[in-house]
DNA sequence: GTCTATATTAGGATAGAC
DNA sequence: GTCTATCCTAATATAGAC
């Protein structure tokens, strides 16, 4: 962004990168009011002022991780929500992305969770920003693409009736909120680290089948 | 906790009761770190050094904000499943109890996510205070209750099979999720308040139904 | 581009009057 | 118990040498 013109341009890109991943890195683990960019500093293994001179403050460092954290996942399951695939299939692509991704990245769902309650007015700007489109633009092809699927499903008499709305706040509210309260739920069930994610490898087949259970007729 | 001995008794309950009302609704929404003391202290109609008197600090009110927090749903949750109730009426009553307290507390689920997710060696700590048990002694209660429960069941030949983790994850996911995504799934399903609370208020009867429809064999 | 040193501000905490 | 005034440290940010 402040970036010069650029003899030593792989250096500068290295290093560049080396702070936003090591932003990432904080900024995912302790919330953007809680991390410190003297900890980023250390992470990426340079001094505390070059942070500034590549991102300026760490607002703007802050709002570079977010959209880089949120396009990890939002975009691949827009792609597979908007295509042509028949429900089923969407269902168990959903599933597979989801718990394949979050599975590597324990704090990105409570992560964005938090990030968009703090600051709510900012989402529709941070879904344009990620899919290049308006929520308004977005809809068309999320929504009501899987209204039109469902209704055709139920009027075939395969499925039972449901909205579009419920279809997709169910269907990723049990792929993520899983990872979202992992801490928790470790505890109370007894996980570890392990048995986590053997639950979730099993998951991956066993999700899909009791949701598709629930849209039996 | 500092609490003197006590003529003026009531006001001083008002006082510190309006300072943990003021703080719980600042940290909800903000969230520990990004919140202020100045703000809070505003927000309860007093100064700023009387947050101190009667909390000591930031740390030890953020602690009482928590507990109190979590012991809203935590515990009424517990208990329904923990109860001789059977599952058809657990799942029902779960959803009722979840749905109508978190309509009313948009930030709670986010901010406990958050906070867990913050630091997850205190999870057990905290399990115990609010249930008074360690998750060693909640397990049996609640996961091995409804494990043979479901024995039962599919003994039966009523339910298909499910583990207890499972069954406990889904309905937790399914009646959580959409609040802690409350912002993000308005904005794209293009849902207001009101819109979004005829949503949950629909969800009462749906999701319910939804859930044991996934439940059949 | 990267560092050390330093400025600046913000935010949590305390002292002491009333 | 409650206030005003102030302290102190931690955290962000900048200046300027190399």
């Amino acid at each position: 962004m402040v970036k010069s013109s650029g003899q030593t341009a792989d250096r500068d890109k290295a290093t560049e990168q080396r702070i936003l991943d090591a932003a990432h890195s904080v900024f995912l683990r302790r919330g953007t009011a809680g991390a410190r960019m003297h900890e980023i500093a250390e992470e990426a293994g340079v001094n505390q002022a070059l942070l500034h001179y590549y991102f300026r403050s760490k607002g703007l460092l802050a709002e570079a991780v977010f959209r880089r954290a949120a396009g990890e996942l939002f975009p691949a399951v827009l792609g597979v929500v908007s295509s042509d695939l028949d429900l089923e299939e969407k269902v168990r692509r959903v599933v597979e992305v989801e718990l394949t991704h979050l599975l590597e990245r324990p704090y990105l769902p409570a992560y964005i969770l938090s990030e968009i309650n703090h600051d709510p007015g900012r989402v529709p700007q941070f879904v344009s920003a990620l899919a290049g489109l308006t929520p308004d633009e977005i809809r068309p092809r999320v929504v009501d693409k899987v209204r039109s699927q469902i209704a055709e499903r139920v009027a075939a008499g395969t499925m039972a009736p449901i909205t579009a709305e419920e279809f997709l706040i169910n269907l990723l509210s049990l792929c993520i909120f899983p990872f979202a309260a992992r801490p928790l739920y470790m505890a109370i069930v007894g996980f570890d680290e392990k048995a986590f994610r053997r639950f979730i490898d099993k998951r991956r087949v066993e999700l899909p089948l009791f949701f598709l259970r629930a849209l039996r007729p």
